[in-house]
RNA sequence: GGGCGAUUAGCUCAGGGGGAGAGCGCCACGUUGACAUCGUGGAGGUCGGUGGUUCGAAACCACCAUCGCCCA
């Protein structure tokens, strides 16, 4: 081992390592483990979010592994269909070319080559985090044998008439034109103007006022709408009205649906372009005019003048008819809902388009019962109520796209656009005895990505056949995820792993946060505010960072903002801080919330964790070499804190595999930390010097506590593998010839267990009461700022004899750790010198004041002491006095209440006598 | 409009019917033989507000306020 912590020097080398050498794959008998990884984005790059899931799916993996689980983490990418087919487009019109100039089946290799050079960048981060990852069983969404999958199940649910094909409105991206399914549009608040215009009724000087956000939809209009119950257009209910500047007549309709009390209480209906108005049309049988193209431009059905037009720009030149000719009456400002594609960020138009549906809700409703019979458990609880709310409102599934990257949907047209669904062009004619001369054409579309990750776990390991690993890993065990994809993702897996396997995928679902930045904002390329996790691990300059922040932004405008927010909060880059403690700053922060903030103290202090735990492992090394330790109990005496420390240890354990059950990672670092630092290193270390270096102990002993220093630093290396694999790992090789282990990797070793039989009460209560002994010296010394290099003289009165005895027993123990010369003993009555003291149950410490203590400063100590302590009295007398109290709360509170205040009640008395005694000696 | 969550120390967060906790930060003292990426000690809180249940509420319930998310 090296003498200084440097992670970068070992991390890698170790990864390499156990990847060449197949540890991670499933091996063993124990029962199987599995978790599937979300399939990260082959276009994407590692961000925060990933590593903090990877860390805690890492986690639970090697945490199984160790305990002796057939664990299996299955990797995987997903092919990302309009962001990966974006981002080669864009990589074409860099070049000056565009998809639509070169071939369907050029565009695709080319993706498949992006592919490969994109997908390998993901796949190198992971490693770099220290996920056990079985490489060997790497997936990818459109590998063939996934892509038979999916075309398994279309085929499956078309046949059974839960897919299906239907003109209806979708959500059509302008932009990239292709349908997107509901989840794929976010809806906003936005500015904007609501005009009213006036529509002249038929036959009569009368007009009707409709107020739009849409005016240019006008032309699309097939009614107007008014509410039957309201008296201002009852009268007008069947008559007609001309649309302006078009001159079209239409009716008016009467609808519960329309508000009243919103604009004129009077809308347009628009069919063709709006999801309410669709469904109003449908009802009133209306006629659905359509005015876009595929790329929202008027089309062929609105004046010549305005085709060609783009939305907006068409608005424009309406709204200056409109007010030419005096139709528009007022213009207001209006905050409305907008919608726009998740990812090209452009207004998505409702659009008439023949596109493919699943009929989910027969799948939707043995996926409910699932989870309501807890088949499947979602952790934290409460996120199944999200699950049900969606699933019992759900909607079919628009699951066609208009890309090119994706899985072809299996169906084909014949000229009279008969569809037939097959697995390829071969067995439909086969099938249905179509002849070679009739011509069958493929449709163009291919399908959502969600829909061949909802088949994620199952095709992973081989469906539709009946492979062995299927047997094995399907269900798995957990799937790990975050809340912002339950409906995507965890609610499609149910349900077609139902459907296709007749069992659940996963047995429950553990939902983190998510990572936000220090103030709790949404990382985000726009914002200007991502970390890239491999930058906290090998640190990065601050001009390299703000490079990444700032190149290639979308809205140049943002660029000074965010680097002076970037400068002011890395003023010096950022440092290394190692894979092993980002990973475990990411498990604590593993709480039940949903937003995790990500703050840069945090990771500091965990590195200084894992410095801790580096310089602890070297003294212990220090301290046993030539020395093996010796195996068979039985010829070793163990010493009190030897005995003490396993059971600490002990009860770490216990805790950290209860809150591992848990997926309370937050908790089970807190305790690894809480143990390591603050028993370990604070007091096992320091007790163990005193053993070592006192000669009144004999070889016997202190080769005890040498055993005792190896093993117990064996076992929390193993205990800290799974959320630091590195560190324990370069450790554990150090050492572990003198434990004569043969392995080569600490990360297939077992994981410890709880053992009752390590729980030494006599010992651990013993220790427990010299520590106290020793942090009642050096509150004084700390207080009275008496020097920590100074040994001190102190004097024990009132001691009983059996406080006598542990005082002699671990005479050494007090002095080295308490940094004491001698101690002298006082009984009962006798003078005291004049001392600083303090109280131990009815025992007292004296530190004789001599030169280094002022008598006004100890007396100042001792008045605040006794304050404190009047004032916890004081709360519990009040409750003592309380008859429903005495009378109602359990006898063990009462009582534990009456003694507390007789112990306090006595150090006042103590402390009292002290005061008075050296205000004497004052005067 | 419906639903969910948050509000605890300066900051980031645990906790959860029976004396308010951690990490970081802060103050004081200190380079002692694993570690100054450290040690020792200390200061710091009406647990968002108001009611209720209870012998006892920061915790349970109701309402309110502020902030956030999801759905329509």
């Amino acid at each position: 081992m090296k003498k200084k912590y440097d992670p970068n020097s070992f991390e890698q080398h170790h990864y390499e390592r156990w990847e060449k050498n197949k540890y991670f794959k499933p091996s063993g008998q124990g029962d199987p483990f599995c978790i599937v990884i979300p399939p990260p984005n082959v276009t994407g790059t590692l961000h925060m979010g990933h590593a903090f899931q990877d860390t805690i799916m890492d986690t639970l993996t090697r945490y199984h592994r160790m305990m002796g689980f057939k664990s299996l983490w299955q990797p995987g990418m997903d092919h990302a269909g309009i962001a990966t087919q974006m981002v080669v487009e864009r990589l074409l019109n860099s070049e000056g070319t565009s998809r639509l100039d070169i071939s369907r089946e050029k565009f695709v290799d080319r993706v498949w080559n992006w592919k490969e050079e994109s997908g390998g960048i993901i796949a190198k981060q992971l490693r770099r985090m220290g996920a056990s990852l079985d490489w060997d069983r790497d997936c990818f969404t459109m590998d063939e044998q996934l892509s038979d999958a999916v075309s398994e199940v279309f085929i499956r649910l078309y046949e059974e008439g839960l897919i299906y094909r239907g003109k209806r409105l979708v959500n059509w991206d302008p932009k990239l034109h292709t349908a997107l399914s509901d989840l794929e549009v976010l809806t906003s608040e936005e500015e904007v103007k609501l005009w009213h215009l006036s529509y002249p009724i038929k036959n009569e000087k009368k007009f009707l006022i409709v107020a739009t956000t849409r005016p240019e939809t006008m032309f699309g209009d097939t009614a107007v709408a008014v509410n039957p119950n309201d008296d201002r257009y009852k009268a007008i209910i069947g008559k007609k009205v001309i649309v302006p500047v078009i001159n079209r007549e239409i009716p008016i309709i009467a609808d519960e649906y329309v508000d009243s009390d919103f604009g004129s209480g009077c809308v347009k209906i628009t069919p063709a372009h709006d999801f309410n108005d669709y469904e109003i049309g449908k009802k009133h049988k209306l006629v659905m005019i359509n005015i876009f193209n595929e790329n929202a431009q008027l089309n062929e059905n609105v004046p010549k003048d305005f085709q060609g037009l783009t939305r907006e720009k068409g608005r424009e030149c309406l709204l200056k008819a409109l007010s030419d000719l005096g139709f528009l009456k007022k213009t207001e400002n209006h905050i409305s809902k907008i919608p726009r594609g998740d990812r090209s960020g452009v207004i998505v138009e409702p659009f008439l388009t023949n596109q493919w549906y699943v009929d989910i809700a027969p799948l939707a409703k043995p996926a409910i019962d699932a989870v309501k019979n807890k088949e499947i458990k979602f952790i934290p609880e409460n996120w199944s109520k999200t699950y049900f709310d969606w699933m019992e409102n759900i909607q079919d599934w628009c699951i066609s796209r208009q890309l090119w990257w994706g899985h072809r949907i299996p169906a084909w047209y014949d000229n009279d656009n008969n569809i037939y669904v097959g697995k390829n062009e071969e067995i439909i004619r086969k099938k249905y005895k179509i002849d070679n001369k009739v011509n069958l054409k493929q449709d163009e579309d291919v399908l959502d990505t969600w829909f061949s990750s909802a088949l994620w776990p199952f095709s992973t390991q081989g469906w539709p056949d009946k492979t062995e690993s299927l047997k094995a890993f399907y269900p798995g065990q957990v799937l790990v995820t975050g809340f912002d994809i339950i409906f995507f993702w965890v609610a499609r897996m149910i349900m077609m792993g139902i459907k296709f396997t007749g069992k659940v995928p996963f047995k429950e679902v553990y939902i983190h946060g998510l990572i936000r930045d220090q103030n709790g904002q949404k990382m985000s390329k726009s914002k200007g505010n991502v970390l890239d996790p491999i930058d906290l691990i090998d640190g990065t300059s601050i001009n390299e960072l703000l490079d990444k922040r700032t190149s290639g932004l979308m809205q140049d405008h943002l660029k000074p903002e965010i680097e002076k927010n970037t400068k002011k909060e890395f003023p010096n880059g950022i440092d290394a801080f190692g894979a092993d403690s980002l990973r475990f700053t990411f498990a604590s922060l593993a709480t039940t919330g949903r937003d995790i903030r990500f703050d840069m103290g945090r990771i500091e202090g965990y590195k200084n964790f894992c410095n801790k735990l580096w310089n602890a492992a070297h003294y212990v090394i220090a301290n046993s070499d030539e020395n093996k330790v010796i195996t068979k109990t039985d010829k070793i005496t163990y010493n009190s804190i030897d005995l003490w420390i396993e059971t600490e240890l002990n009860q770490t354990i216990k805790k950290v595999h209860q809150n591992l059950k848990d997926y309370r990672l937050d908790l089970a670092s807190q305790n690894l930390y809480e143990f390591i630092w603050h028993q370990f290193c604070d007091w096992y270390i320091e007790f163990s010097k005193a053993v070592l270096k006192d000669n009144s102990f004999d070889d016997k002993k202190k080769q005890a506590t040498r055993n005792s220093l190896l093993l117990t630093l064996e076992t929390i290396l193993r205990l800290v593998h799974p959320i630091m694999p590195f560190i324990t790992e370069e450790i554990w090789l150090d050492i572990r010839k003198k434990l004569d282990h043969e392995s080569d990797t600490i990360m297939l070793r077992p994981y410890p267990l709880y053992d009752k039989k390590k729980t030494h009460k006599n010992e651990t209560s013993e220790i427990e009461w010299i520590k106290l002994f020793i942090l009642g010296i050096r509150q004084i010394r700390g207080e009275m700022n008496i020097s920590p290099g100074l040994n001190l003289d102190i004097i024990v009165k009132n001691s009983s004899k059996k406080e006598k005895e542990i005082i002699k027993k671990y005479i050494n123990l007090i002095k080295t750790t308490g940094k004491i010369c001698s101690i002298n003993y006082l009984e009962k009555g006798k003078e005291e010198p004049f001392s600083s003291t303090a109280m131990l149950g009815e025992i007292k410490i004296l530190v004789p004041l001599e030169n280094h203590v002022n008598v006004n400063d100890e007396i100042k100590r001792l008045n605040k002491q006794e304050a404190n302590l009047s004032k916890e009295i004081l709360i519990s007398e009040s409750k003592l006095k309380n008859k429903g109290f005495l009378d109602k709360a359990p006898a063990q509170v009462v009582e534990k209440e009456k003694s507390r205040v007789l112990e306090k009640q006595q150090l006042i008395q103590e402390i009292q006598k002290q005061i008075s005694k050296l205000k004497n000696t004052k005067n």
